[in-house]
DNA sequence: CGTAACCATTAGTAGAGCTAATTAAGGGGT
DNA sequence: ACCCCTTAATTAGCTCTACTAATGGTTACG
């Protein structure tokens, strides 16, 4: 295609536009009680379901040793399950409880709400011409 | 407006897609050398110019003894200087080096590189409607 | 002036990251 | 059937990153 010097720009403000959101929304996430990377494996699991270990470790990059620790935690605070997966004995299914479910669900809802609020003083064009833009992003990413 | 059910959707795909991005794009600071978090600290410095300590904890997030010794080691790695502010000297007055400036870019684009080679083959259209989501994003953020 | 407020750092502890080594289970090859 | 090699997770031991509490200097002000 031809207009790639656009392209440039645009990936350099949409990367820069991604952490400065992140790091607006990150502010709520104290009210969870939960650390960062407790959460963020939390949701990992919420959203993809049961892993092993590897996998999860994988998903968040980070060292086995690392998640290890970081499940046996969210294991302690009821949060996660850690089982003998079926099959290979050698391997572990970890899976979000329902209580680590409710957790995480009103963590990402406080989040999203502070976007929802500044999303609403958008006008109704710009709030559809926004919407695109994310439909075209989530193609970008898959 | 009236639209703001799709506003609530668009928000949490916006923060999803967001989240999704940076942990792909984080993949690439490994060849930095650098943690995250010096990384992090580095990147503010480079991008709203010299801080207070205290400036430069609050837009991390950390209270200040973290950020203390955060800049430490960034100094120690020539990435940043650290001198008595003027004017008052019970404050310090925190800067990136030449050197500290051309690490962080060299990430920078190795990040938004990444993300070029995807956007790249989006078609034309696409990609002026989702440099039009951005710029609305820009404008939601400030 | 002298005291209160402020800025950064030091002290001490817990959490999160790494590599290397260990334990346990699978999967062959002969 | 057995030995060996690989794979999965954990444990051990280290560094870095985070916190709160306490300390050392500076500034501001009553």
């Amino acid at each position: 295609m031809t207009g790639d010097h656009r392209m440039e720009e645009t990936a350099t403000r949409l990367h820069s536009a991604a952490i400065r959101l992140l790091r607006m929304l990150r502010r709520q996430d104290e009210a969870s009680g939960l650390s960062a990377p407790r959460l963020s494996a939390l949701s990992v699991l919420v959203f993809a379901g049961p892993l092993s270990l590897a996998e999860l470790a994988s998903a968040e990059q980070v060292r086995p040793p690392t998640m290890s620790r970081l499940v046996e935690s969210l294991v302690e605070a009821g949060l996660v399950t850690r089982e003998v997966a079926p099959g290979d004995r050698r391997s572990v299914r970890i899976a979000a409880t329902e209580e680590g479910r409710r957790l995480l669900e009103a963590g990402r809802q406080r989040r999203v709400q502070v976007l929802i609020n500044r999303l609403e003083k958008l006008a109704e064009s710009e709030g559809r011409a926004l919407a695109r833009g994310v439909d075209i992003l989530e193609r970008v990413l898959r």
